[in-house]
RNA sequence: GCUGGCGUAGCUCAAUGGUAGAGCGGCUGAUUUGUAAUCAGCAGGUUGCGGGUUCGAGUCCCAUCGCCAGCUCCA
């Protein structure tokens, strides 16, 4: 007999060898089908796995993150046995969950067509009306290489020479056999709905000096409905996408007679960003920053120097001036090097914050473009600290907290990553060390819970990377924090010591916003391009109703522009109707509708976006109104 | 850069290898309008660019530029 214990609840002695799923049942947990897994000691397991020792047992339901995992994995294998049923010279190699569904690489002779999906997808669904089991085995290493030898799955040999473990377990369902850790759901009636959303290739073992494989791509859900909701989401998106909201309102736009990557802004995307250089520049002034800017290209020298032309000169542009070897910035630091070397430091004026809207161009490829969010020129919020290394952790403290309070205002939340050595490096590992210590003690004393990158720092130092989410909890790369030790040293920074020695100071890059581009594609969509008032370009617009009110609106105008208000006046011989209709689409905060009434009385009436109507509202009201809406919005972290 | 898909009017999309069309938008005129499209007329294209096959190419082939979904990379 063991001893089982439900998690959270009571316990019984059951004969060894008993399944979860028959433990949990007997524990009081209803054998229903939400049920696709267990949880023994901690380790998910198969709900058919037998115990035998004591232990404590929890249920995974498939509404947990968990529990979605574990039917999303089988569905890929439920995916990879259609595959193989229906396109006989097929390799598999790898088939996991992923966060918004699974996937499975093939080694296909031909790619799949979007009528291959569809095959696919049928079968998969008889497959799943079968409700075939899902059986584990286990057997030594040798004889799993054996049997994939044997199946021609050479992928899957591969994998299997590189574990390190004697033991291997395969889940079989129907006529498919895979390599797996598990656990799997009982069998294939428990997906409730699926679709495959996708083909694409995808490098074996993700190193593009590999094959390239055929991915499909599926999502799996418990119900019809959470799926329908799901797909609903990604048409969301699209309705959000900020290319086409971009275009559409006048924002900006990409060309490609100008060249792939390079951003246009249209005035009101124009006047949108200089929104936001205003409110950073305040911001930064206001936290200790001292503005500087440095030349868009130097010579190639300063880039040997700074370390750059060794490790990113694949990304940088160059060209020549009367014999002379010129690099377009990527990155702002090296100018900032020169500003402080620009005259002897003291250890009383540290630490010093170089703060510049910095333009940088970067050789992305061009397979990487997209939109704003990946492009090859863009304007970063970027600054240098140079610091005491006593002061390295509370200037790291502050720009945690400029992050925290930049990002309340504009209404994200985020996530924290933490990123260490890669290895193509410069830099000594004590260096690293003190480095990567030095932001893991400040992210403890912010209590921010963050996820470990491990290779994944600049090839300078290690770094915090912010992942900022947005309305449709989507992440995207906005404010990082680096350390570097190296530049200072490159450059022979040093400060005067109160002992009167020379001291090496610290470095610190740090972006809040980032890439003004990448934050602005991204606002779009977070707002659906309906920008709160002190965002929006145009904050109002004024519909006279007809020429008789032209003078009052104008002058109603003037008023409004000369308060630093953001005014259109829509004068054309059209309809109201018409006129609320484009200034809608045009997501405008204010419809303000002029006719004779609000000029005999001097008042307007104003329209909000949502379709609430005020009617006769005085013009002192409406002007504090939009005066007190147009104000940063004041938050407490 | 790689794999696959795709480039037709400003936008969204039509056109069995046989004369390039529609809606919206634009322009002109009429309409002076009270909360999401007033009516009429007109203009708009070397089908991304360059080669080739063919009696004939938007359609087929090659090359190139760009876009899209991914991979790799990344702010």
């Amino acid at each position: 007999m063991i001893h089982i214990t439900l998690k959270d609840g009571p316990a019984q002695d059951m004969a060894s060898g008993v399944t979860a799923a028959q433990a949990l049942k007997d524990l009081g947990m209803a054998g229903d089908r939400r049920v696709v897994a267990a949880q023994i000691d901690g380790e998910a397991v198969d709900l058919n796995a037998p115990l035998t020792r004591d232990c404590t047992i929890a249920p995974i339901p498939v509404g947990t993150p968990q529990g979605l995992e574990v039917m999303r994995h089988s569905a890929s294998h439920l995916m990879a046995e259609a595959v193989r049923s229906l396109f006989p010279g097929v390799k598999i190699a790898i088939g996991p969950a992923i966060e918004a569904g699974f996937y499975y690489d093939f080694d296909a002779p031909e790619p799949f067509t979007p009528e291959d999906l569809a095959r696919i997808e049928e079968r998969m669904g008889q497959l799943v009306a079968r409700d075939l089991p899902y059986e584990r085995q286990e057997m030594s290493r040798g004889e799993a290489i054996r049997l994939f030898r044997e199946l021609n799955e050479i992928y899957k040999v591969e994998l299997l020479e590189e574990i390190p473990q004697d033991r291997v377990s395969l889940y079989r369902q129907g006529d498919f056999v895979d390599l797996c850790r598990g656990p799997h759901i009982p069998s294939t009636g428990y997906i409730g709905a699926f679709k495959l959303t996708g083909v694409s290739g995808a490098y074996w073992r993700g190193d593009e000096r590999n094959p390239m494989l055929q991915r499909l791509y599926g999502t799996a859900f418990p119900t019809r409905e959470e799926l329908e909701r799901h797909l609903e989401l990604l048409q969301e998106a699209k309705r959000r996408d900020h290319r086409r909201l971009g275009r559409e309102l006048g924002l900006f736009m990409v060309d490609e007679e100008a060249g792939a990557g390079m951003v246009i802004y249209l005035p009101k995307g124009a006047l949108l960003r200089s929104i936001i250089e205003d409110f950073e520049r305040r911001e930064h002034l206001k936290r200790g920053y001292q503005m500087v800017m440095g030349p868009q290209m130097l010579k190639v020298d300063m880039w040997q120097r700074s370390g750059h032309w060794d490790n990113y000169r694949d990304h940088m542009y160059f060209c020549e001036v009367e014999g002379q070897m010129y690099g377009v910035k990527p990155m702002n630091c090296v100018a900032h090097m020169l500003i402080y070397k620009s005259r002897v430091r003291s250890y009383r004026e540290l630490p010093l914050r170089f703060f510049e809207l910095g333009t940088v161009l970067r050789h992305e490829r061009s397979g990487v473009l997209h939109g704003l969010t990946r492009v090859r020129q863009f304007t970063q919020d970027d600054a240098h600290i140079l610091c005491t290394p006593e002061q390295v952790e509370s200037e790291i403290l502050g720009v945690l907290d400029f992050v925290a309070e930049v990002m309340a205002i504009f209404g994200f939340e985020y996530e924290v990553e933490l990123a260490t050595r890669p290895e193509k490096s410069i830099g000594a590992d004590a260096e690293w060390e003190l480095a990567t210590n030095a932001l893991i003690n400040a992210l403890k004393t912010r209590n921010l819970p963050y996820h470990l990158c491990e290779g994944e720092g600049a090839f300078y130092g290690p770094k915090i990377d912010i992942k900022l989410k947005d309305a449709l909890q989507r992440r995207w790369q906005c404010a990082t924090i680096q350390c570097d030790f190296t530049l200072p040293e490159r450059f022979d920074l040093t400060y005067i010591g109160p002992d009167g020695q020379r001291h090496r100071p610290v470095m610190l890059h740090r972006v809040i916003l980032g890439s003004l581009e990448r934050f602005l594609g991204v606002l779009v969509e977070h707002y659906a391009g309906a920008f709160p008032v002190w965002l929006a370009p145009v904050q109002l617009i004024l519909l006279p109703i007809t020429d008789r009110v032209h003078g009052y609106a104008r002058e109603v105008a003037r008023m409004l522009l000369e308060a630093d208000l953001r005014v259109e006046v829509d004068d054309r011989p059209e309809t109201l109707r018409y006129k609320i209709r484009e200034a809608q689409l045009q997501k405008i905060p204010y419809m303000v509708i002029v006719g004779d009434r609000e000029a005999a009385d001097r008042t307007l009436s104003p329209r909000l976006r949502d379709g609430t109507e005020i009617k006769g509202m005085p013009l002192d009201e409406f002007l504090n109104r939009l005066k007190e809406e147009s104000r940063v919005p004041v938050v407490s972290c």
